[in-house]
DNA sequence: AACCACATGTAAGCAGTTACATGATTTT
DNA sequence: AAAATCATGTAACTGCTTACATGTGGTT
């Protein structure tokens, strides 16, 4: 899965900008797939060359014109080879937990601070997930609701551990240092 | 959060060769963090100019000889740089959540597919890490059974509500099709 | 006979990031 | 006056992957 699969799987839905397509990745897909601009416009540029995309420039009053692309025959076909592929192992890189193994290099303080920062963290992508998936605007397919239900379990499980973790460390972990 | 940083962090425990230095990372790492050896090689290489690690070449008889790397002053200057500087965020590159999401354009059968073969990976995972959480030969401090610990709770809610999905997709979702 | 574990390494390539450049409009 | 939103793009870089090369000894 690349940015490409990615880029056609949402140009299937609707024809749209780099601009757009950056915000819906960061809307729909929080957790799943990250891309910065720099990723978009040359993979939009590169698929236009190779066919899998065309481009419709849409003149804008007061606002920078916005290159509309919408995908092509070649372009689900593309898609379709990727969506019959095997599915790739999940990739993370996770510097928080890696942190927390590494916690013992670092003060009782530090470590505390690192948890509550990533609870704050956690809880705010939840509150995001929340919110799209009561969210009616939003005509998501049961398919997407699968989705947005699995990750929010996950993300639920995060916070609930890390709230019993910090609740034990503060009651518990930081009187061994303090005497 | 590079090898660098990883590698660092598990010399500083104990010397080690790149190979062990892989082990390790799948052993106590899974879902943390990911490297080859074509990654792992070049890195230790690059770090021993650096001077942030020193070689030892150790002969072994009916196996091939073994570079031990040990870190040096400045390797630990290097990871206190690391472990005092921004927690990173983190990111997933997740292909499962990606196909649940284009979900629409595949078959029931196929989606059902993915589900059973997600599932079974997230129970694989969770075996190695209770199996390791239980292990008392890998004397972890408790930072890293608190990293366990947050491991494990994520990975079993995961199974939970995968194994919820699947059973609601058995009951009901087939029938809508085959009906 | 084939394959896996042990052990290290190189070369080519790729996907993606960061930082920069541009520039109007709207909000604080 | 400053910052954010809208909108696209390039150039330099980096971190990593894939595939290959090499070779022994033990297992199936």
């Amino acid at each position: 899965m690349k940015g490409q699969d990615v880029i056609l799987g949402v140009l299937l839905e609707a024809p749209m900008s780099g601009y757009d397509i950056k915000h819906y990745f960061e809307k729909h897909f929080p957790d799943m797939f990250v891309a910065s601009f720099g990723t978009i416009y040359p993979t939009l540029n590169r698929m236009e060359k190779e066919g899998l995309i065309e481009k419709e420039i849409v003149l804008q009053e007061g606002k920078p014109n916005k290159n509309i692309y919408h995908i092509t025959e070649i372009g689900k076909e593309a898609f379709h080879a990727y969506i019959q592929s095997p599915i790739e192992p999940k990739t993370i890189k996770y510097d928080f937990m890696m942190r927390l193994v590494f916690g013992r290099y670092v003060s009782q303080q530090q470590l505390l601070e690192w948890l509550k920062q990533e609870l704050h963290q956690l809880k705010e992508d939840l509150v995001k997930l929340r919110s799209q998936d009561e969210d009616p605007c939003d005509c998501y397919c049961d398919c997407q609701k699968l989705a947005l239900r699995f990750g929010i379990a996950i993300q639920q499980a995060g916070v609930t551990e890390l709230e019993n973790i910090i609740d034990e460390f503060e009651n518990f972990g930081q009187k061994e240092t303090a005497f």
